[in-house]
DNA sequence: AATAGTTTTGCAAATGTTTTCATAAAATTA
DNA sequence: TAATTTTATGAAAACATTTGCAAAACTATT
């Protein structure tokens, strides 16, 4: 049996005789053979795999986007090889190199800036990227995602058309992270348009985390002037602002309107359920995965290939217009 | 410049002379070249890839135990191959065959339990393999994680030396599942031997989601008689029977004490702050990564690698002795 | 049963790297 | 300066696969 006619019993089955097929069958059964991927990929063939390049496991809402693309991909007969560089700009550099190291056929980065080596390494490879997660008609490489600016205008219209004046912003730190930073200029700037303008107390940074968040509120809470209205950069801060009014006595949203953005797994369930604007994941995730798979197995260009997955505002109970 | 002396320059750099090294690199630099892992893998040589397997990232907590292996085995230069099966058995096979073909250095799977032919083609294939998240000294393979059985039992036993004897339960479906069906059978057992039976109408089945658990436990809080405790299988039911009792007007812990097991990120954060048994995710992510990945470096065999993450009690606010 | 036509199979070359071995070049010693 | 030792480089084989081409094996027709 030549090495030959076992390449093509995998690849080209139908040009053997069903009795040659048979006995290779048999004997790939009896010795546990599989085939090797990385010889086939010197062959310039597909490795199968794509690379995925995202800040961290640890948000929820990542490890959303992630499950998604990976099912999208799956569908098509790819496999994930996945690294996270916990928004250091370095090693995403480093971790770009060992994908393309492994011949990835493609890779997904998240958000939209990076370092100009990171863009540069992708055009001289000439590998398929896409940006996931934020959109803009202006990114460097096709981006699917939602448009962040859009998300924080809405939720910021939306409290001011409640009538909220007395308004506290709670943000996570923005060095390395332009999806929080693009969030907050807008809040800030929607706000300011209409007249209202954020006192320095009343713009907190926190950490992504529930724990801080609730600390940190708990410190404004304290002040004599309270706001009537709160605007988180994202559900993780609106989830300990409103455990944080709990245990400070106060009623959400009676005494505070409390508001997120993101819509994440729970925000819908916590009480008062949270108001929020609606970034679909799923949606993203499945889109990026598919589109990306597509344009690899039909060898395809994907310029143009950006997509806008738009954002909704999700009107629930922890924001009500001012008393 | 032949190819052997690339293959030096990256390999053995200092069988080079510092001449040759720089036109080298020059070269390198100029043409954007980067090796082939590929073709470095069909000699024998190691890949460099971990094949990692999670029924879903969805949960928090497995993308937390994801993030932390993917950290740990970084470290030491190794890539993870992810894919999740969605608790399809059948699907856990295809992927274990898929990343085989890949030539990954390992493979780590979720659970205790997997199909024989799984482990068949685990022993055939002779390849390092770790279980992750759950332990048991009986394990098939090396197991890293926590003792499931043992961490239902102290949250049982911690409710009943609060004096509870109405005790109503919260479980995930067990199908497929090892982890929740060890902890719902140990749970039942432990109440058992203590005198106490859960009626059928407080025994509920519900998947891990906050807004079903919400659902019923609203339902439960309809009868005319209550629990005064309820002991769930996971801390998103927790979070979800709590948001019910919020709704329904009643007090946590004072009319109702509610626990979880699993401690995860939020769970401190809740009001009340739930009381809960803490499953190690991090630590035994940790541990799982850097034990297998020093195998693989050291080319040792995993026998006896086994290690238990200790559970442990965390008592919060949640739960308190009865009236 | 022989021939032509078709289908199936094997051979050889190619892929990008590593490794072994031989050789050329440099360095050291006499 | 020649002989010897050491060091650096290249050539060729190997790895597991694919592919084009030629040979062999089947089928159908006479």
């Amino acid at each position: 049996m030549s090495a030959s006619t076992v390449s093509r019993y995998f690849n080209h089955p139908e040009l053997l005789r069903p009795a040659t097929r048979r006995k290779i069958d048999s004997a790939v059964r009896s010795t546990g053979y599989i085939r090797n991927r990385a010889a086939q990929t010197i062959h310039g063939i597909r490795s199968g795999t794509i690379g995925v390049l995202v800040p961290t496991l640890d948000h929820a809402i990542f490890a959303e986007v992630v499950q998604a693309f990976s099912d999208a991909v799956d569908k098509l007969g790819f496999t994930i090889l996945l690294a996270s560089h916990g928004y250091d700009l370095q090693r995403e550099y480093a971790i770009l190199r060992k994908f393309l190291e492994h011949r990835v056929d493609g890779v997904v980065l998240t958000g939209l800036d990076h370092d100009e080596a990171v863009f540069r390494l992708l055009d001289q490879q000439q590998i398929r990227c896409v940006l996931m997660w934020n959109y803009s008609a202006a990114s460097r490489y096709p981006s699917i995602g939602a448009d962040n600016e859009l998300a924080g205008r809405m939720i910021a219209e939306h409290v001011l058309s409640l009538g909220h004046r007395k308004i506290a912003c709670m943000f996570p730190p923005t060095d390395g992270n332009d999806r929080a930073l693009a969030r907050r200029n807008v809040v800030l700037e929607t706000l300011a348009n209409a007249g209202v303008i954020v006192p320095e107390a009343w713009a907190l940074t926190t950490v992504y985390s529930i724990s801080e968040s609730k600390r940190d509120m708990q410190k404004l809470l304290l002040g004599s002037d309270r706001p009537t209205a709160l605007i988180c950069g994202n559900d993780i801060l609106a989830t300990g602002a409103i455990y944080a009014a709990h245990a400070a006595g106060l009623a959400v949203p009676d005494d505070i309107s409390i508001v997120g953005i993101g819509d994440f797994k729970g925000s819908a369930d916590i009480e008062p359920s949270l108001t929020t604007v609606r970034l679909p994941a799923k949606q993203i995730g499945d889109e990026a995965g598919s589109i990306l798979a597509n344009a690899i197995i039909d060898q395809t260009p994907l310029d143009g290939c950006s997509r806008h997955c738009m954002p909704t505002l999700v009107q629930r109970h922890s924001a009500k217009p001012v008393a």
